[in-house]
DNA sequence: TATCTGAATATTGTCAACAATATGCCTTTC
DNA sequence: GAAAGGCATATTGTTGACAATATTCAGATA
């Protein structure tokens, strides 16, 4: 079961090239801090400098990398408060997110939800490559809360800006010890707040749960 | 007294290209749903395609223009729905600023929010051009806010992409009629509660006044 | 030894030409 | 007369070369 966000099928080889780079940042491939040098991503990925400087641009929109005009574009990297900054927005979008979802939710998407939750239950026990499973149909959740809230610019903001943020550290995140199950009662709540159409509620229900989540990343450091 | 942003002065031709075209689109002379001929827009301004293609995919990031591939990008048409959905997003962002604005501003910062409300009381009752000088006013009272918020990420989404879409469209919404005085009043409960520390009032403060401002755009249609 | 200077190198910014795709118009056909 | 097909045009996507700026490193000087 992968991310069910359709993906345009990236058309162009800026597309490509964009597709391809993030990845690498988001899996690590490419660490924070590091130089993206025009001419060797360029030939890496069998392309010219023009489509790959265009990919580098929508990255920078994307906040993943940092471009200083001259100098050249490196991969972003974010100092303890700037991810707890990416977590504070989060708590806003989210929270509206689901707060409009909760308006506007029909009733086959709230059961997929449901469906949705019973697949991490399921996973939930063995700890075998479910880890992985489990992370990304965490985001799965969220997208679909995000596409639920029928407010295309603020499911862009979670969806195209933040969340590749989120993933691209998430690994660095101490393991969630428990917090899984934990994470799983609160996605439950939502849901049953949004099949509910209580859109107060919701919206305080997913501003403690991403909160929650903030939190645990002072272990960290 | 013009916006207190400090612009990082265009240093490409790209940047010159994507604040000169913006300003455009702002003001209207690039009228909303017309399409941006890369060729006619380069000799326009006396460059080559190559930049100007990066201008219009940084307006593309910013959400004030839309491009399909191999058929050229056209000036955002937000529908009514759409220009709520922005409203909505500027909600839940402006609110999470301001709460957390209200815990981290500084005295100096506060004061010069209410010498800035000041200014506007003074215009408030000359209509004579009062009105454009007091609509940056009232941006640059925003603007200030998303900055104290010291959030860099939620910041540059309030001021890099949503600002300049209200702005755009703040022309084709009705006349304030009376609403300057009630905004102005809005603003200083809002700096009240700042200047307190009242994270959740100034939250609370600072949704509610999009969230009325949000309403009057009902209106226009 | 540390610092400054300046040339050599590398990298980014810009441009103009070419290739690929889409758009518009005309003809053809029913 | 309307619709479909195809050619000509226009526009976007891509490329490689050139110009401008930054970086590096060697040598000179205090």
């Amino acid at each position: 079961m992968a991310l069910t966000l359709e993906t345009p099928a990236a058309v162009t080889l800026a597309d490509q090239a964009l597709e391809a780079i993030q990845a690498q940042i988001v899996a690590g491939e490419l660490a924070p801090g590091s130089k993206l040098n025009e001419g060797e991503l360029a030939s890496a990925h069998g392309i010219s400098r023009g489509p790959l400087r265009e990919a580098i641009r929508r990255l920078e929109a994307r906040h993943l990398v940092e471009i200083v005009p001259n100098a050249g574009a490196r991969v972003v990297c974010l100092s303890h408060a700037q991810l707890l900054a990416v977590y504070e927005t989060r708590e806003a979008l989210e929270g509206m997110a689901c707060r409009l979802a909760a308006q506007r939710i029909d009733a086959p998407e709230v059961a997929a939800l449901h469906e949705l939750l019973d697949q991490h239950e399921k996973v939930l026990g063995s700890d075998t490559e479910a880890r992985y499973l489990q992370e990304e149909g965490n985001f799965d959740f969220h997208y679909r809360i995000a596409r639920a809230s029928r407010n295309e610019i603020l499911a862009s903001m979670l969806c195209d800006d933040l969340y590749h943020l989120v993933r691209m550290y998430r690994r660095r995140t101490p393991a969630d010890h428990g917090r899984g199950r934990q994470a799983l009662a609160e996605h439950r709540h939502i849901v049953d707040a949004l099949g509910a159409g209580d859109a107060e509620l919701a919206e305080l229900l997913m501003r403690r749960h991403v909160s929650a989540a903030r939190y645990l990343l002072n272990d960290g450091q």
